[in-house]
DNA sequence: GTGATGTTCAACCATGAGGTTGAACACGAG
DNA sequence: CTCGTGTTCAACCTCATGGTTGAACATCAC
């Protein structure tokens, strides 16, 4: 599972999405497709600009550009959504697993409690609140 | 709405999880808290360059740090992963949509010319080669 | 053909990101 | 107090990123 290049077009994925112009390019292909002159129109930069925005979000999977006479109409793929959505959450299971092994810990310590206790565990900081 | 502040941490989040030394530090503190070291010991990088990583999480909300004695260790964060999951699901909705919008677009065309149908769905998985 | 439109290619520049090393600081244990 | 451990600070290097401009293709419309 999590093969190494999984990792790496996650990592493209994410990336990709980090920046606010290609979220926008993204947001606006969601809702349809358009050209690179389009997808420019709207924002304060040359078209080669664009042009570049718009190879990273296809070198990610994110995009898919199809031919159109001379034009190439850009569309969103969605399924790559799927992989940053799988990872998170699987992190998140994992941390909510984390504090049902906390609870179950605090149990066992309570009935300690009732015996006596030198050993006194309180290596790994945690939640002194 | 999607007022600026958040559209920046979102870009921090997703950078963030860009790099995949990173995500090993998330998914080892989804498990569990640990110190800078701890989290260091299994990278084949020194010290420093793991406390920058780490820092970059912390200032996109992933990770807080919290003090014991000379150490800090770090804890996962993971209310912040509902801002990229949001918009993520927000894209993929508007994705949706669109295509119902385009199947309604094509009932209508099919209405418009109903003789000839027997064409069938070739709607949204994929195109032919 | 010529011309307009849309896209791409290439060179270049500035900044930031990811890594290094070395030194300094903070704190608990002897 | 001194030593060891854990963390941070600072300077530095390299390479990728995000932007620019200018020229070259490619394709439709006349």
């Amino acid at each position: 599972m999590t093969d190494a290049a999984d990792d790496d077009q996650l990592s493209r994925v994410f990336s990709a999405l980090a920046d606010p112009t290609r979220r926008e390019l993204v947001a606006r292909l969601a809702v349809e497709d358009a050209t690179l002159t389009e997808l420019a129109a709207p924002h304060d930069m040359s078209i080669q600009a664009v042009a570049k925005h718009l190879k990273v979000l296809e070198d990610a999977g994110l995009v898919r550009r199809t031919r159109d006479a001379q034009r190439r109409p850009a569309r969103l793929e969605a399924e790559v959504l799927d992989l940053m959505t799988g990872w998170i959450e699987r992190r998140r299971r994992e941390h909510e697993a984390r504090y049902q092994r906390l609870d179950a810990l605090l149990d066992r310590m309570a009935e300690d409690e009732d015996d006596k206790d030198h050993d006194e565990g309180r290596r790994r900081t945690g939640e002194a609140s």
